[in-house]
DNA sequence: AACCAAAAGCTATTGCCATTAGCCACGACT
DNA sequence: AGTCGTGGCTAATGGCAATAGCTTTTGGTT
């Protein structure tokens, strides 16, 4: 029997893969497994197991959506700023759904949970958008606050096809960037 | 052996309520079968299996959300509409966190599933408050899906608990409102 | 009142999935 | 060449969903 050459990131990146392809609710250690072309049982000498798993793709999905939205940002600010943060969050996670859901639900341990720090770093990445209003800082979290939900609703509603968001959802989003861009500038 | 007396809107009600204490992650047949007094196989006379539970949870869910942002939203209009209207849709989310779980990530079959149904009342309670408001026909749909994915983000990232919402998250949901209030009425 | 069919329970069983135990081969380093 | 940790394997366990098939209650009909 040749070594499969696996190594934690590698199953993890797999796992991540599999979960956009399949379905998050989908992603089973079998299947997992017989991806990486190993026996289920072989996958627990990398990952502790399906919790460790999950958590661990969490991580992933939320350290690349800090470096899509932070790269995305670059060079940008204002209105500018929040348009590409927006639309490289949402096109993340229509483009990675399985690893995006892995992130919902999970809760850092304590501050030395790499989750907390990776959420950290996505709302580093929305931070910077702010730092282009004249906000208030008694105001920066509420508005902190009002952007993560803002597009984490209107991606996960999508991404679940919630309701017959049938056409122009396109529109809808970039309607929803301009209203977000002028209560944030009318503060 | 006595009759336990159930029916499939028994079966659904006691799901949901276990929903809502154990989380719906944590939801199982037989957990069910035992808070209703059944042994796990008779659960199966009454519902066709844990897809078709959790669908039936997920309708009585949003009927009794669009119930309750409904009625909270009776004799308002414009901000007091709103306010009142993202108060109960919260509270609903907050008091019944494991049944509004259902709800993420179903797509109704086809315009006959009870699920589009449900989730239409949702939408229109919704749109009674937007008719306080002065929007263009053209934008009321964008401003239909800005609310609900507003209101959606906040609450499942709140009842996920997703990134140390630690303190003043009240503050914070109230200056949500606040912030669309204005947005919408600038239209 | 007796009867009977459908409904609603039950036990037993199957099969999938996560997980653990314990064995064995590869291969790097001495 | 020897050795030892690592990464793979087979086998087994336990939980859960689901199905099969039997039995009892129940409510309506004669």
């Amino acid at each position: 029997m040749p070594r499969a050459g696996l190594d934690p990131a590698a199953v993890v990146a797999a796992g991540a893969a599999l979960a956009d392809e399949v379905g998050f609710a989908n992603l089973t250690m079998g299947l997992l497994a017989g991806r990486v072309g190993v026996r289920t049982p072989s996958l627990y000498k990398h990952v502790s197991g399906q919790d460790d798993l999950n958590r661990r793709i969490a991580v992933l999905a939320l350290e690349e959506a800090a470096d899509a939205v932070g790269g995305a940002v670059q060079g940008y600010a204002g209105r500018d700023a929040l348009a590409a943060a927006a639309r490289a969050f949402r096109a993340f996670v229509l483009e990675h759904p399985g690893r995006y859901a892995a992130t919902i639900g999970q809760e850092p341990s304590g501050p030395e949970d790499p989750l907390a720090g990776a959420g950290q770093r996505l709302l580093g990445a929305f931070t910077a958008v702010l730092r282009g209003y004249d906000i208030d800082d008694r105001d920066v979290n509420h508005a902190l606050r009002l952007l993560r939900s803002l597009f984490h609703g209107f991606a996960t509603l999508q991404a679940s096809d919630g309701f017959q968001w049938s056409t122009d959802v396109e529109e809808s989003f970039e309607w929803l960037i301009a209203f977000a861009d002028r209560g944030l500038r009318a503060l």
